[in-house]
RNA sequence: GGUGCGGUAGCUCAGUCGGUAGAGCAAAGGACUGAAAAUCCUUGUGUCGGCGGUUCGAUCCCGCCCCACACCA
Protein backbone atom coordinates (compact mmCIF):
# COMPACT_ATOMS: atom_id res chain seq x y z
CA UNK A 1 0.00 0.00 0.00
CA UNK A 2 2.59 2.59 1.12
CA UNK A 3 5.66 3.97 -0.39
CA UNK A 4 7.92 3.34 2.34
CA UNK A 5 6.87 -0.02 3.66
CA UNK A 6 4.25 -0.44 6.13
CA UNK A 7 5.11 2.51 8.10
CA UNK A 8 1.83 3.78 10.53
CA UNK A 9 0.75 6.46 12.51
CA UNK A 10 -2.05 5.30 14.89
CA UNK A 11 -3.85 8.38 16.13
CA UNK A 12 -5.74 8.73 19.34
CA UNK A 13 -8.61 11.63 19.90
CA UNK A 14 -10.91 12.24 21.78
CA UNK A 15 -12.44 15.14 24.10
CA UNK A 16 -10.50 17.20 26.90
CA UNK A 17 -10.48 15.17 29.74
CA UNK A 18 -11.26 11.97 28.36
CA UNK A 19 -8.20 10.15 29.36
CA UNK A 20 -5.84 10.44 25.89
CA UNK A 21 -2.48 11.20 27.45
CA UNK A 22 -2.68 7.80 29.68
CA UNK A 23 -4.02 5.87 26.28
CA UNK A 24 -1.11 6.88 24.49
CA UNK A 25 1.57 6.64 26.69
CA UNK A 26 0.58 3.04 26.82
CA UNK A 27 0.73 2.50 23.56
CA UNK A 28 3.61 4.05 22.53
CA UNK A 29 5.61 1.04 25.51
CA UNK A 30 3.41 -1.48 24.05
CA UNK A 31 4.59 -0.38 20.43
CA UNK A 32 8.22 0.73 21.65
CA UNK A 33 7.87 4.31 20.01
CA UNK A 34 7.20 7.95 20.67
CA UNK A 35 4.51 10.20 20.89
CA UNK A 36 3.10 12.99 18.54
CA UNK A 37 0.79 15.52 20.45
CA UNK A 38 -1.70 16.96 18.40
CA UNK A 39 -2.45 19.71 20.62
CA UNK A 40 -2.95 23.72 19.92
CA UNK A 41 -1.71 24.83 23.55
CA UNK A 42 -0.11 22.26 25.26
CA UNK A 43 2.88 22.94 22.40
CA UNK A 44 3.28 26.09 24.27
CA UNK A 45 6.15 25.61 27.00
CA UNK A 46 4.53 29.03 29.20
CA UNK A 47 1.33 27.34 29.28
CA UNK A 48 1.04 24.14 31.90
CA UNK A 49 -1.34 23.81 34.52
CA UNK A 50 -3.94 25.43 32.42
CA UNK A 51 -3.83 22.74 29.41
CA UNK A 52 -3.45 20.32 31.43
CA UNK A 53 -0.28 19.05 30.35
CA UNK A 54 1.22 15.73 30.80
CA UNK A 55 3.76 15.48 34.00
CA UNK A 56 7.24 15.46 34.63
CA UNK A 57 6.86 11.30 35.25
CA UNK A 58 4.90 10.83 32.15
CA UNK A 59 6.85 12.56 29.95
CA UNK A 60 9.86 10.57 30.89
CA UNK A 61 8.04 7.29 30.50
CA UNK A 62 7.65 7.81 26.75
CA UNK A 63 9.21 11.08 24.46
CA UNK A 64 6.73 13.41 23.07
CA UNK A 65 7.22 15.97 20.60
CA UNK A 66 5.40 18.80 20.16
CA UNK A 67 4.84 19.46 23.76
CA UNK A 68 6.30 22.60 25.12
CA UNK A 69 8.11 23.12 21.73
CA UNK A 70 7.19 26.81 20.98
CA UNK A 71 6.88 29.69 22.48
CA UNK A 72 3.11 31.70 23.16
CA UNK A 73 4.64 34.46 21.46
CA UNK A 74 5.55 32.06 18.08
CA UNK A 75 2.77 32.35 15.86
CA UNK A 76 1.74 28.70 15.41
CA UNK A 77 -0.56 27.65 13.42
CA UNK A 78 -2.30 24.16 11.76
CA UNK A 79 0.02 24.97 8.89
CA UNK A 80 2.92 24.91 11.67
CA UNK A 81 1.60 21.43 12.66
CA UNK A 82 1.08 20.16 9.62
CA UNK A 83 5.02 20.73 8.56
CA UNK A 84 5.93 20.00 12.26
CA UNK A 85 4.74 16.47 12.50
CA UNK A 86 5.42 15.31 8.92
CA UNK A 87 8.80 15.98 9.26
CA UNK A 88 8.96 14.75 12.67
CA UNK A 89 7.29 11.26 11.62
CA UNK A 90 9.15 10.62 8.62
CA UNK A 91 12.43 11.21 11.38
CA UNK A 92 10.79 8.65 13.54
CA UNK A 93 10.02 6.06 11.16
CA UNK A 94 13.53 6.12 10.56
CA UNK A 95 13.79 4.09 13.76
CA UNK A 96 9.98 2.61 14.21
CA UNK A 97 7.39 1.02 12.42
CA UNK A 98 4.54 3.40 14.25
CA UNK A 99 4.15 6.33 15.39
CA UNK A 100 1.46 7.25 17.97
CA UNK A 101 0.07 10.75 17.83
CA UNK A 102 -2.77 12.26 20.42
CA UNK A 103 -4.92 15.09 20.97
CA UNK A 104 -7.74 17.19 20.43
CA UNK A 105 -6.90 19.51 17.93
CA UNK A 106 -9.34 18.15 15.18
CA UNK A 107 -7.91 21.20 12.72
CA UNK A 108 -4.24 19.90 12.97
CA UNK A 109 -5.03 16.15 13.31
CA UNK A 110 -6.57 16.76 9.62
CA UNK A 111 -4.25 19.09 8.34
CA UNK A 112 -1.23 16.09 9.19
CA UNK A 113 -4.02 13.54 7.63
CA UNK A 114 -5.61 15.17 4.48
CA UNK A 115 -2.61 18.24 4.01
CA UNK A 116 -3.83 21.85 3.82
CA UNK A 117 -3.95 23.83 0.15
CA UNK A 118 -1.11 25.76 -0.42
CA UNK A 119 -1.88 29.37 -0.03
CA UNK A 120 1.05 32.21 -0.51
CA UNK A 121 2.48 33.95 2.96
CA UNK A 122 0.72 36.94 3.25
CA UNK A 123 2.38 40.10 4.47
CA UNK A 124 1.68 40.42 8.26
CA UNK A 125 1.48 44.15 7.94
CA UNK A 126 -1.89 43.37 5.68
CA UNK A 127 -2.98 41.07 8.21
CA UNK A 128 -2.14 43.73 11.19
CA UNK A 129 -3.91 46.36 8.76
CA UNK A 130 -7.02 44.02 8.74
CA UNK A 131 -7.30 43.23 12.40
CA UNK A 132 -6.90 47.04 13.15
CA UNK A 133 -9.69 48.24 10.75
CA UNK A 134 -12.10 45.51 12.00
CA UNK A 135 -11.69 46.74 15.36
CA UNK A 136 -12.35 50.03 14.41
CA UNK A 137 -15.17 49.74 11.65
CA UNK A 138 -16.77 46.52 12.83
CA UNK A 139 -18.54 43.40 10.83
CA UNK A 140 -20.15 45.72 8.30
CA UNK A 141 -16.97 46.99 7.34
CA UNK A 142 -15.94 43.55 6.43
CA UNK A 143 -18.29 43.02 4.89
CA UNK A 144 -18.42 45.71 2.57
CA UNK A 145 -14.67 44.82 1.91
CA UNK A 146 -15.55 41.32 0.87
CA UNK A 147 -18.16 42.23 -1.02
CA UNK A 148 -15.96 44.44 -3.51
CA UNK A 149 -13.10 42.20 -3.33
CA UNK A 150 -14.34 38.36 -2.68
CA UNK A 151 -17.56 38.23 -4.55
CA UNK A 152 -17.29 34.20 -4.42
CA UNK A 153 -16.64 34.52 -0.29
CA UNK A 154 -19.13 37.13 0.04
CA UNK A 155 -21.42 34.18 -1.77
CA UNK A 156 -20.85 31.26 -0.07
CA UNK A 157 -18.28 32.34 2.28
CA UNK A 158 -19.33 32.59 6.63
CA UNK A 159 -20.24 36.20 6.23
CA UNK A 160 -21.20 36.31 9.97
CA UNK A 161 -17.74 34.74 10.96
CA UNK A 162 -15.20 37.93 11.46
CA UNK A 163 -12.25 35.60 11.35
CA UNK A 164 -13.25 33.76 8.76
CA UNK A 165 -13.80 36.87 7.14
CA UNK A 166 -10.22 38.21 7.83
CA UNK A 167 -8.73 35.32 6.48
CA UNK A 168 -10.76 35.71 3.54
CA UNK A 169 -9.77 39.29 3.01
CA UNK A 170 -6.03 39.08 3.60
CA UNK A 171 -5.80 36.67 0.90
CA UNK A 172 -7.65 38.41 -1.82
CA UNK A 173 -5.39 41.48 -0.92
CA UNK A 174 -2.16 39.69 -1.16
CA UNK A 175 -2.71 37.79 -3.96
CA UNK A 176 -5.64 39.13 -5.67
CA UNK A 177 -7.80 35.91 -5.72
CA UNK A 178 -10.26 34.32 -3.45
CA UNK A 179 -9.29 32.03 -0.40
CA UNK A 180 -12.13 29.77 -2.06
CA UNK A 181 -10.09 29.60 -5.28
CA UNK A 182 -7.16 27.82 -3.27
CA UNK A 183 -9.59 24.94 -1.99
CA UNK A 184 -8.37 21.78 -4.40
CA UNK A 185 -11.09 19.50 -2.68
CA UNK A 186 -8.09 16.83 -2.39
CA UNK A 187 -6.58 15.29 -0.19
CA UNK A 188 -2.52 15.13 0.49
CA UNK A 189 -1.37 11.76 -0.49
CA UNK A 190 0.87 10.00 2.52
CA UNK A 191 3.35 7.35 2.44
CA UNK A 192 2.24 5.93 5.60
CA UNK A 193 -1.00 3.98 6.90
CA UNK A 194 -3.30 6.31 9.54
CA UNK A 195 -5.20 4.28 11.98
CA UNK A 196 -7.74 6.37 13.87
CA UNK A 197 -9.03 5.59 17.47
CA UNK A 198 -11.15 7.60 19.30
CA UNK A 199 -11.98 7.64 22.56
CA UNK A 200 -15.20 8.75 24.26
CA UNK A 201 -16.91 8.59 27.78
CA UNK A 202 -20.66 9.12 29.19
CA UNK A 203 -21.33 12.76 29.13
CA UNK A 204 -21.71 12.26 32.87
CA UNK A 205 -18.60 10.65 33.29
CA UNK A 206 -16.35 12.92 30.85
CA UNK A 207 -18.46 16.40 32.71
CA UNK A 208 -16.81 14.59 35.68
CA UNK A 209 -13.66 14.43 34.71
CA UNK A 210 -13.52 18.08 33.82
CA UNK A 211 -14.94 19.32 37.12
CA UNK A 212 -12.55 17.50 39.08
CA UNK A 213 -9.59 18.60 36.89
CA UNK A 214 -10.85 21.81 36.89
CA UNK A 215 -10.26 22.09 40.73
CA UNK A 216 -7.23 20.55 40.33
CA UNK A 217 -5.60 22.93 38.57
CA UNK A 218 -6.67 25.56 40.86
CA UNK A 219 -4.93 23.38 43.96
CA UNK A 220 -2.19 23.02 41.29
CA UNK A 221 -1.21 27.07 41.08
CA UNK A 222 -3.58 27.75 37.89
CA UNK A 223 -3.89 31.77 39.32
CA UNK A 224 -0.24 32.26 39.52
CA UNK A 225 0.55 30.66 36.16
CA UNK A 226 -2.03 33.24 34.99
CA UNK A 227 -0.81 36.09 36.48
CA UNK A 228 2.53 35.41 35.34
CA UNK A 229 1.66 35.09 31.78
CA UNK A 230 -0.28 38.52 31.80
CA UNK A 231 1.74 40.42 29.56
CA UNK A 232 1.17 38.10 26.99
CA UNK A 233 -3.09 38.37 27.63
CA UNK A 234 -3.59 39.35 24.57
CA UNK A 235 -1.47 36.66 22.09
CA UNK A 236 -3.47 34.36 20.28
CA UNK A 237 -1.48 31.36 22.90
CA UNK A 238 -4.01 32.79 25.45
CA UNK A 239 -7.16 33.35 23.77
CA UNK A 240 -7.58 29.32 25.95
CA UNK A 241 -9.91 28.13 28.38
CA UNK A 242 -8.29 28.04 31.87
CA UNK A 243 -7.05 31.34 30.97
CA UNK A 244 -9.66 34.17 29.76
CA UNK A 245 -11.50 33.27 32.62
CA UNK A 246 -8.96 33.81 35.10
CA UNK A 247 -7.64 37.11 33.53
CA UNK A 248 -11.49 38.55 33.98
CA UNK A 249 -10.72 37.01 37.84
CA UNK A 250 -7.98 39.02 38.22
CA UNK A 251 -9.48 42.15 36.38
CA UNK A 252 -11.76 42.39 38.88
CA UNK A 253 -14.99 41.49 36.72
CA UNK A 254 -15.76 37.96 38.37
CA UNK A 255 -15.39 36.35 41.67
CA UNK A 256 -12.58 33.48 42.01
CA UNK A 257 -15.77 31.03 42.10
CA UNK A 258 -17.58 32.47 39.24
CA UNK A 259 -14.01 31.97 37.53
CA UNK A 260 -13.60 28.41 38.24
CA UNK A 261 -17.74 28.02 37.15
CA UNK A 262 -16.71 29.67 33.65
CA UNK A 263 -13.68 27.42 33.33
CA UNK A 264 -15.76 24.05 34.12
CA UNK A 265 -18.39 25.40 31.82
CA UNK A 266 -16.32 26.48 28.89
CA UNK A 267 -14.45 23.16 28.93
CA UNK A 268 -17.37 21.40 28.87
CA UNK A 269 -18.57 23.25 25.95
CA UNK A 270 -15.20 23.12 24.39
CA UNK A 271 -15.52 19.09 24.85
CA UNK A 272 -18.64 18.96 22.77
CA UNK A 273 -17.66 21.03 19.84
CA UNK A 274 -14.71 18.27 19.74
CA UNK A 275 -16.66 15.44 19.72
CA UNK A 276 -18.93 17.03 17.08
CA UNK A 277 -15.56 17.55 15.57
CA UNK A 278 -13.92 13.90 15.50
CA UNK A 279 -17.37 12.32 15.27
CA UNK A 280 -18.06 13.61 11.51
CA UNK A 281 -14.88 11.51 10.36
CA UNK A 282 -16.01 8.47 9.97
CA UNK A 283 -12.62 6.65 10.45
CA UNK A 284 -12.32 6.72 13.47
CA UNK A 285 -12.99 3.50 16.38
CA UNK A 286 -14.71 4.41 19.10
CA UNK A 287 -13.14 2.87 22.53
CA UNK A 288 -13.93 3.83 26.08
CA UNK A 289 -10.51 4.81 27.44
CA UNK A 290 -9.86 1.85 29.98
CA UNK A 291 -10.23 -0.93 27.12
CA UNK A 292 -6.80 -0.64 26.20
CA UNK A 293 -6.06 -4.26 25.41
CA UNK A 294 -9.38 -4.23 23.29
CA UNK A 295 -7.46 -0.90 21.57
CA UNK A 296 -3.95 -2.45 20.89
CA UNK A 297 -5.78 -6.00 19.42
CA UNK A 298 -8.10 -3.19 17.29
CA UNK A 299 -4.14 -1.89 16.37
CA UNK A 300 -2.68 -5.33 15.94
CA UNK A 301 -5.03 -6.32 13.81
CA UNK A 302 -4.89 -3.63 11.62
CA UNK A 303 -1.48 -3.63 10.65
CA UNK A 304 -1.35 -6.62 8.95
C1' G B 1 -45.36 45.10 63.38
C1' G B 2 -44.87 49.39 59.65
C1' U B 3 -42.96 51.31 55.02
C1' G B 4 -40.48 50.64 50.43
C1' C B 5 -38.80 47.49 46.35
C1' G B 6 -39.24 43.04 44.07
C1' G B 7 -41.37 37.77 42.74
C1' U B 8 -41.56 36.77 34.36
C1' A B 9 -37.44 30.66 30.44
C1' G B 10 -32.37 26.46 34.21
C1' C B 11 -29.76 31.62 35.83
C1' U B 12 -29.62 37.29 35.50
C1' C B 13 -33.18 40.44 33.99
C1' A B 14 -36.25 43.43 30.12
C1' G B 15 -41.32 44.15 28.65
C1' U B 16 -46.57 44.39 27.84
C1' C B 17 -49.99 52.82 28.34
C1' G B 18 -54.91 45.51 29.57
C1' G B 19 -55.32 41.59 23.68
C1' U B 20 -51.25 35.17 27.21
C1' A B 21 -44.02 37.78 26.47
C1' G B 22 -38.23 38.66 25.00
C1' A B 23 -32.64 39.39 25.55
C1' G B 24 -27.92 37.76 27.55
C1' C B 25 -25.91 33.50 29.77
C1' A B 26 -26.67 28.24 30.26
C1' A B 27 -28.48 23.83 27.59
C1' A B 28 -29.14 20.92 22.93
C1' G B 29 -27.65 20.27 17.87
C1' G B 30 -24.34 21.80 13.91
C1' A B 31 -20.21 24.08 10.96
C1' C B 32 -15.03 24.27 10.52
C1' U B 33 -8.37 24.52 5.20
C1' G B 34 -2.68 29.52 8.21
C1' A B 35 -6.39 32.47 15.49
C1' A B 36 -9.11 26.10 15.90
C1' A B 37 -9.10 25.35 23.96
C1' A B 38 -10.46 30.08 18.53
C1' U B 39 -14.64 31.66 15.60
C1' C B 40 -19.48 31.11 13.76
C1' C B 41 -24.74 29.07 12.75
C1' U B 42 -29.60 26.94 14.41
C1' U B 43 -33.15 25.96 18.47
C1' G B 44 -36.97 30.15 23.42
C1' U B 45 -44.74 27.86 25.93
C1' G B 46 -42.70 29.86 30.39
C1' U B 47 -49.51 27.94 35.69
C1' C B 48 -45.42 36.07 33.76
C1' G B 49 -45.64 33.94 43.02
C1' G B 50 -50.99 32.24 44.87
C1' C B 51 -56.30 33.25 45.40
C1' G B 52 -60.13 36.48 44.35
C1' G B 53 -62.16 41.17 41.92
C1' U B 54 -62.87 44.74 37.78
C1' U B 55 -63.13 43.78 32.37
C1' C B 56 -65.43 41.00 26.31
C1' G B 57 -60.31 39.87 27.81
C1' A B 58 -55.31 40.48 33.21
C1' U B 59 -48.92 38.60 33.47
C1' C B 60 -50.00 44.05 33.22
C1' C B 61 -55.34 47.60 37.10
C1' C B 62 -57.58 46.67 42.38
C1' G B 63 -57.79 43.62 47.10
C1' C B 64 -55.96 39.86 50.19
C1' C B 65 -52.20 36.22 51.02
C1' C B 66 -47.26 33.89 50.52
C1' C B 67 -41.93 34.54 49.63
C1' A B 68 -37.23 37.54 49.15
C1' C B 69 -34.52 41.96 50.04
C1' A B 70 -33.90 46.91 52.26
C1' C B 71 -35.10 50.49 55.76
C1' C B 72 -37.96 52.11 60.14
C1' A B 73 -39.67 50.37 64.71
Amino acid sequence: MSQTGNKTVIIIAGPTAVGKTTVAIRLAKHFKTEIISADSRQCYKELIIGVAKPSEEELEEVPHHFIASHSVQEEVTAVTFEQFALQKVNELFRENDIVIMVGGTGLYIKAFCEGLDLVPEIDPAIRQHIIKSYEEKGMSWLQQQLAEKDALFSETGEMQNPQRMMRALEVVESTGQSVLSFRKGEKAKRNFKIIKIGLELPKEELHRNIHTRVDRMVEAGLLEEVKRLTPFRNLNALQTVGYAEVFEQLDGTISPEEAIEKVKTHTRQYAKRQMTWFRKDKDFIWFHPSQIEKIKGTITDALD
